[in-house]
DNA sequence: TGCGGTGAATACAAAAACGTATGGATGATT
DNA sequence: AATCATCCATACGTTTTTGTATTCACCGCA
C-alpha cells in the first residue's frame, strides 16, 4: 500500500541526483531509499535507475514515473495548501522565500517585528537563488522581482520599488577617469550578469545611446555582482540599498536612475490561512514604510 | 513519508463509504485503516470525515483532499500504465471490462481460446454496469457501446455490429394480438429503459411514425429488460443475440431492425503492452469472426 | 424495550520496516 | 600511484507498523 510513496522516493531521488542526498531530503536513511526503490524495480519488473556507473541516471520507463510523480506531489501541496487555509489561527509556521540579499539583510528584521508581534507564529527563511516553486509549496510567500505572471493561482502585490544607479570603485575611477557625460560611458568597463534580469546596463541614459567597450565581470547573484564592482571591474549598476554598504564605491551619473519592482507573491488558497495573511500584510506594511530604503537606499531604518 | 499513502486510503473511505469497506478493498485491515486515518487528521489538525453518526461524510477539507487525492491517482494509474506499455512479454494479467451481457456470455467463451493459445497470460473479466475508468486502470480493455469518445488518449475500434429487432412474449402476443402492420405497434405496450442508450423504442419504422401507448416496464440492464419482454409486459427492441436465448418470446415485425456498434477500447499506452495488444487484437478478430452471431444471434458457434 | 447486525476503536502478538554500522566499488585528488 | 571521498549495498538489532481478536457504540427491527 506504500505504492504511492515510493513514487514520491522516486522522484526525491532523481531530483537529488544520488540515493543519499535524496535519504537526508526526505528526512529517512540511505538504506532506506535503498529498499524502497527496490521494491519498486520489483513491483515493475524493470529498473528505474541505471546504476551502471556509480552515479544514478534515469531509465526511459524512470522518466515518465518522474514526470507523473511530480504532478502527483502538485497536488499533494494543494492538498496541504487546502489544510493551511483551513487553520485560521495565529499560530504555526511561515515560510518566505527570497533571493539572497533581501533574504540576508532586509527581510529578518522585517519579519523580527511581526515575530515579537505573533510569538505563536514561527518563522522560516528560506534563501533560493531561483524562483520558489508555490505550487509545490516550497514556501508560503515569496519575494520575487516579478508579479505572478503566468501562473495561476498566485496572488502578488507590488510591495517596494527598488531604486538604482551607476557605481564604480574609487580606484578604478581614479584610474580611468571619472564620466563627466553619458558618451564617456562606452570607453568604460561594464559589470554585467550572467544570468537574470537584475538591474541591467542602461542602453540609453538621457537619449544618448550607451554602448559598453566590453564586459569585464559577469556575476549571477546580486552579491558577487556587487563585488566585482567593488573590486574595480567596472561600471555597474546596482540598487542604492546594496550600495550604501560600500564604502570604496561612488555613484557616478546621478542623472541615470532605474528601478525594478520587488512583490510579495503567494498562492492564494495559502493566503487564506489566517498566519500567512498576517505575515504577508505585514510584510506589505513593512516595504511600504521602508520606501526610503528601497528606493534612495537611505538607512536610516537600520 | 506515508504521507501520500494517507491521501491514498482517504480516498478509498471516501469512495468506499465507510473504513472497513476502504479497508478490504485496499487490501489492509481495518484497524489500520483507522491509523492512517487518525494520522492524517493529526498531521492536518483538522478532521476529515465527521464520523458523528456512525456513517462517515467527508468535511469541506475532506471534499478536497479527495478531489486532488483523485487526481493523484490518476497520475499513479499512469504511472502503471506506463510500467505495463514498457513490458512487451506475453505473460501477465489483462484485465477485460464488460456490461453483464457479454462479460457472462460471448467474452469468456471468446477469451477461452486466448488463453489457450497464450497460457502466460492471465485473463480477468471484470463486470461493470458502468463504464470502466480505463484512465485509472480499472481495466486495460473495455467493451463499450460507443467509442472512445471525448476521453483522450483512449483508442477504440468498431468490432462488430449487434443487430436487433422488435420482440414480445408469446402470451402477450396471444392476450393483445400480433401487430401486422407498423400503425398497430401504437396501440401496443411498450418495454424501456430507465438509463442508457441501448436499443430504443423506434421512432419510425418504413417511414411511418410509432408512438407506443404507454411505456408498462423499464429496466437499466440489458438482462432485467428482456425479463421485462419475456414476462410480458409489451413489445421492446432487444438484440437477437439475446432473443435467441428465449424460447417463449417471438419476434414481430421483422421488417424493423437496427443496430448498435460495440467497440473495444484501451489506452493508447497500455496497447503498447504485448499482451494487452495481444488480447485487445484477439477479441477484435475473433468479434469479427462471430459477426453473425452478433448481427443476426445465429448461435452456431456457441 | 430488547435483540441482532454493522461499523469503528482498543490490546497484544507477529511481522515488516527502519536506522546504525559496516563493507565494497568507483572516481577524484594529491 | 596511492589515498581519500562518495555513494550504494548488506547485516543486525531495534522500533514501528500491522493483523487478529475483542470490545464498544449505534441503528434497525421485532
Amino acid at each position: 500500500m506504500d505504492d504511492w510513496s515510493d513514487y514520491l522516493v522516486c522522484l526525491a531521488v532523481a531530483e537529488a541526483g544520488s540515493l543519499t542526498a535524496a535519504a537526508q531530503q526526505l528526512g529517512v536513511s540511505q538504506p532506506t531509499v535503498t529498499r524502497r526503490l527496490q521494491a519498486l524495480e520489483q513491483r515493475f519488473g524493470e529498473p528505474v535507475f541505471d546504476r551502471d556507473q556509480g552515479q544514478s541516471r534515469l531509465t526511459t520507463l524512470g522518466q515518465k514515473v518522474v514526470a507523473h510523480a511530480k504532478r502527483m506531489r502538485e497536488e499533494a501541496s494543494a492538498i496541504e495548501r487546502a489544510v493551511i487555509a483551513q487553520d485560521q489561527s495565529l499560530s504555526g509556521l511561515v515560510v518566505v522565500s527570497a533571493s539572497e540579499g533581501l533574504g540576508a539583510d532586509w527581510l529578518p528584521r522585517a519579519l523580527a517585528s511581526f515575530q515579537r508581534a505573533n510569538p505563536q507564529i514561527g518563522i522560516e527563511i528560506a534563501i533560493k537563488n531561483h524562483s520558489a516553486n508555490l505550487a509545490d509549496r516550497e514556501a508560503d510567500i515569496a519575494l520575487r522581482w516579478n508579479g505572478p505572471g503566468t501562473q495561476q493561482s498566485l496572488i502578488g502585490r507590488r510591495g517596494a520599488t527598488v531604486g538604482a544607479g551607476l557605481y564604480a570603485a574609487r580606484e578604478y575611477l581614479d584610474e580611468y577617469g571619472r564620466p563627466e557625460n553619458v558618451e564617456d560611458l562606452a570607453d568604460h568597463a561594464c559589470v554585467g550578469w550572467t544570468v537574470g534580469d537584475f538591474f541591467g546596463w542602461p542602453s540609453t541614459v538621457s537619449g544618448s545611446a550607451v554602448v559598453p567597450k566590453n564586459i569585464s565581470f559577469k556575476a549571477n547573484s546580486p552579491a558577487s555582482h556587487l563585488k566585482g564592482i567593488e573590486a574595480g571591474f567596472g561600471v555597474g549598476v546596482t540598487s542604492h540599498r546594496l550600495a550604501r554598504h560600500c564604502d570604496n564605491i561612488e555613484r557616478i551619473l546621478p542623472e541615470f536612475t532605474t528601478s525594478l519592482d520587488l512583490w510579495v507573491v503567494a498562492h492564494e488558497t495559502v493566503r487564506k490561512s489566517g498566519r500567512v495573511r498576517a505575515a504577508f500584510d505585514h510584510i506589505i506594511a513593512q516595504m511600504q514604510a521602508d520606501s526610503a530604503y528601497f528606493t534612495r537606499g537611505e538607512s536610516s531604518i537600520l
